[in-house]
RNA sequence: GCGGGUGUGGCGGAAUUGGUAGACGCGCGGGAUUCAAAAUCCCGUUUCUUCGGAAGUGAGAGUUCGAUUCUCUCCACCCGCACCA
């Protein structure tokens, strides 16, 4: 053993080993309990970040402690391969987005070894192989079969100077972000999933999910966002037909003002027709992009279309209104506004000087002044005719009983989420497996013609999709013998590769299925690990796939992940590590100066996982400190070379304290790292033990023993962090098996018992003293003792004690006056 | 705008079930070692203080013998909002 500790080397070393013994290649193995352990796979976009060693360096550390207790751990690493980047590229430094990928694969695969990852690497997967891809157009045309898959209209963002379609992420402050043009709504016909078929269940099941944080759970039923409320109909005026709307809130329908309906609604269309401020109000709602937030922030603008609709109760009249806020694609693309009840519908009514109608008011008697603001609350019906005096909550179903019986309306459940657009009009991306034929059939690709693949030899003319206007990729025959038709060029959104990739490492060589029998031993994943970001879109898509998989018979289990951990960004001076703020920290020249075992101590150091992580090099410098001092202390234990017996009988009061300490961080790191997954007060606490080691004695047997014991526990509890440095030093301790394979420590209950404990001592909540107490001491006499400390009795002296509160093990409170 | 989260010394953070606020680390100050420096080691380090103590966990209120922890109101920042991944 070198005196010096050198990362290099021994990393160089202890990673070959692993190679060469394929330390980490899994099979099924029905003997042991299974563990799968998953982090997200990157987006393979050049390096990897600080938020990439962060969240493997996490699942790294679990898949290691598991396989220490003894389960049968699947770790793989893959890549989620498509993307907008890579067309970004393509433009910029004309490479085509394919070699552009691969090459940055490689790279950074390098750079996971190099950071000592226990993956099976034989499971590697790239989303834009079309051994990967084949299979999920193969399913597309199972769902398609299934009626699962669906063609509209849709809205998207519009760089009316490039002629192209802009992701929301392109749209800066309504702008297309390489023209700079104000960017326009455009509706496109486009490929839906049904996921609201699986709304329901998708909800419920968020119930089954204890080991996800309570935080996601909500962020997603509120996603799903179920609503009852009640689908009404309002006649035209002068025509047979009806005009339907959605609303969460009939209690409130006597106080309808008038009804709003999208700008691309027919009924604006039709009154358009004779009517040129009105076509220019259309024109204008088309300005802007598509994304919620500019949505909901935008100034809500209307005009009246001169066209009304007959109120269901009272026969009324009601103006219609077209707007920019309803859309047409969302909905019925009409609602019915009550101004007095809705705060949006207010501020419209406020604007253009509607006149409010209230029928609903406080049952208390406090008043609502409905000139500042509309009272959105429930309350007790007023000048609702027939409803009058009833509570919300009876108004709601009186009315909808009503509507019911009139045929007016129907009670309905209604769902905020919306079908998954799975369409896209980009090139780096998996095709849509679709032949539209000259009679303008949409047919799936037969199975024995799949994969479409992607051509990957192209070239970026201007920054449309090269297979937009490529005859040799379009041109093909109708599957169902009808001559010449045209290929799909639009292409899958992202997530639909990431939805189920983590069944395809099960079985990532099969060439005849999608999915094998091995996926029922491996999923559901034990361990899922990635960025909070990813809270919502992601892990429902994921959740939505599995819930597929299962229906199609491929998989058994209902629910993909059964503990999720969430982390939390690497920021650098409080603000998120990213290209755009010039930011970001290369990882790979502190490895090289460092170690990985230093980049991976610090990472899983400097804060819990699910927080924000400050990013800081003198942290890592710290980082680097501790694991020389463990070398160091190591290196110093070993010369003495007689490794002592320890005598359990023959222990000073200081032995049995330290050894008290070495098993107290054995539980403590075990129940820091298995349970809390506060991998921070897990180092902290192997730092304490060092610590209390580096000024232990080292005069007899038991000292010399006691250390031994001390730093072999210290090398295990730490070898899921930093592996190399305890591998290196788990030899030369002189053990003849690899770490690798040696189980997680017990502590000895022996070692953690102790007869006299110290208690706390307050008066009236305040700390005064501190008392050593027989754990068995009555009650009684703990307060006598308590009361006799000297601090203490000069704290209560002359004062009534009023009450006494002991909490066994920990305090005593003398309340006095 | 809507949904979710976070807020504790100079800094990152700890306090797990309502029970010693500041573990552990960084930084800083002092000392040892050194020709000197680096490295290493030791001691100290919330603020104020009349040296008895007092105050203190974003702000304000509440519940409690006791609140960083629970409740309410507010502020700031972060994440997501369906075509970034």
């Amino acid at each position: 053993m070198h005196a010096e500790y050198n990362p290099a080397e021994i990393e160089t070393q202890v990673q070959h080993r692993w190679e060469k013994n394929q330390s980490f290649k899994v099979t099924e193995d029905k003997d042991k309990p299974k563990f799968y352990c998953l982090s997200m796979f990157p987006y393979p976009s050049g390096k990897l970040h600080m938020g990439h060693v962060r969240n493997y360096t996490i699942g790294d550390v679990i898949s290691r402690y598991q396989r220490m207790h003894g389960k049968n751990v699947l770790q793989p690493m893959g890549w989620d391969a498509f993307g907008l980047p890579a067309e970004g590229a393509a433009i910029k430094n004309k490479v085509p987005p394919a070699k552009w990928t691969y090459e940055n694969i490689d790279y950074m695969r390098g750079q996971l070894k190099r950071l000592g990852f226990a993956y099976d690497w034989d499971r590697e997967l790239a989303t834009c192989s079309p051994d990967y891809y084949r299979w999920e157009q193969w399913f597309f045309t199972k769902l398609y079969e299934k009626g699962l898959v669906y063609k509209k209209t849709a809205v998207v963002n519009w760089d009316p100077v490039d002629q192209t379609v802009l992701a929301n992420e392109q749209v800066i402050d309504g702008k297309g972000w390489r023209s700079g043009a104000a960017v326009e709504r455009r509706e496109i016909p486009q490929w839906f999933l049904k996921i609201t078929d699986y709304a329901d269940e998708l909800l419920k099941d968020l119930e089954t999910l204890d080991g996800w944080p309570d935080a996601v759970k909500t962020m997603q039923a509120n996603w799903i966002g179920r609503s009852d409320g009640v689908e009404i109909e309002f006649t035209i005026d002068g025509t047979d037909e009806a005009l339907r709307v959605y609303t969460t809130r009939p209690d409130t329908l006597m106080g309808v003002s008038y009804m709003a309906v999208a700008a691309e609604h027919p009924l604006t269309l039709a009154a358009a027709e004779n009517n040129t401020e009105l076509r220019a109000f259309i024109e204008e709602c088309k300005a802007g992009g598509t994304s919620e937030v500019e949505m909901e922030t935008m100034e809500k603008k209307g005009m009246p279309l001169n066209v009304n609709v007959r109120h269901p109760v009272t026969d009324e009249l009601i103006p219609v209104w077209t707007s920019n806020f309803v859309l047409m694609g969302y909905g019925t693309g009409a609602v019915m506004s009550v101004p007095a009840h809705d705060q949006r519908d207010w501020e419209f009514a406020d604007k253009y000087e509607i006149a409010l109608r209230p029928v609903i008011f406080p049952q208390d008697s406090k008043e609502h002044d409905l000139s500042k603001s509309a009272f959105i609350d429930k309350g007790v019906l007023k000048n609702s005719a027939q409803f009058d005096d009833l509570l919300s909550e009876d108004a709601f179903n009186a009315i909808a009983d009503y509507l019911e019986q009139k045929g007016k309306g129907n009670r309905k459940t209604n769902y905020r989420l919306r079908d998954w657009g799975i369409s896209r009009q980009r090139y780096w991306g998996c095709p849509i497996p679709i032949i539209n034929t000259r009679s303008g059939k949409a047919l799936a690709v037969p199975e024995q013609d799949l994969p479409v693949v992607l051509p990957e030899e192209i070239e970026f003319e201007g920054i449309s999709s090269p297979i937009k206007s490529m005859p040799k990729f379009i041109n093909t025959d109708a599957p169902d013998g009808s001559g010449i038709a045209e290929r799909e060029t639009d292409t899958f959104d992202t997530f639909f590769e990431s939805s189920w990739y983590f069944a395809r490492y099960c079985c990532p060589d099969n060439n005849e299925a999608m999915l094998d029998e091995r996926a029922n031993y491996w999923l559901p994943v034990d361990q899922y690990i990635g960025g909070i970001e990813h809270a919502i879109l992601h892990l429902l898509y994921a959740r939505f796939f599995n819930k597929l998989l299962r229906d199609l018979g491929l998989i058994n289990n209902d629910e993909p992940f059964i503990n999720l951990l969430t982390q939390g960004m690497v920021l650098k001076d409080g603000a998120k590590m990213s290209k755009s703020k010039g930011n970001t920290v290369d990882p790979q020249p502190l490895i090289e100066k460092y170690g990985a075992d230093t980049v991976r101590l610090f990472m899983m150091f400097a804060a819990p996982p699910d927080q924000s992580l400050e990013w800081s090099e003198s942290g890592v410098e710290g980082a680097h400190r501790f694991l020389k001092r463990l070398w160091k202390l190591a290196h110093t234990h070993l010369k003495k070379d007689n490794a002592g017996q320890l005598d359990k009988n023959s222990l000073s009061d200081e032995q049995a304290q330290v050894r008290r300490k070495i098993h107290l961080t054995i539980n403590k790191v075990n129940d820091d790292i298995g349970r809390r997954y506060t991998f921070n007060t897990a180092i902290a606490a192997v730092m304490e033990l060092i610590n209390t080691l580096s000024k232990a004695s080292q005069d007899d047997a038991n000292d010399l023993a006691i250390m031994r014991e001390g730093i072999e526990a210290a090398v295990l509890l730490l070898s899921p962090i930093v592996p190399h440095i305890a591998d290196a030093l788990w030899a030369a301790l002189g053990h003849n098996t690899a770490l690798i394979n040696a189980s997680w420590p017990t502590p000895d209950v022996d070692a953690l018992a102790q007869d006299m404990i110290e208690i706390v001592v307050q008066v009236n909540g305040k700390l005064r003293g501190k008392i050593k107490i027989d754990k068995e001491l009555p009650k009684e006499q703990i307060e006598a003792q308590a009361k006799a400390e000297e601090n203490v009795a000069k704290f209560i002296d002359g004062m009534t004690i009023r009450k006494i509160i002991v909490v066994p093990g920990r305090l005593v409170n003398i309340v006095a006056s």
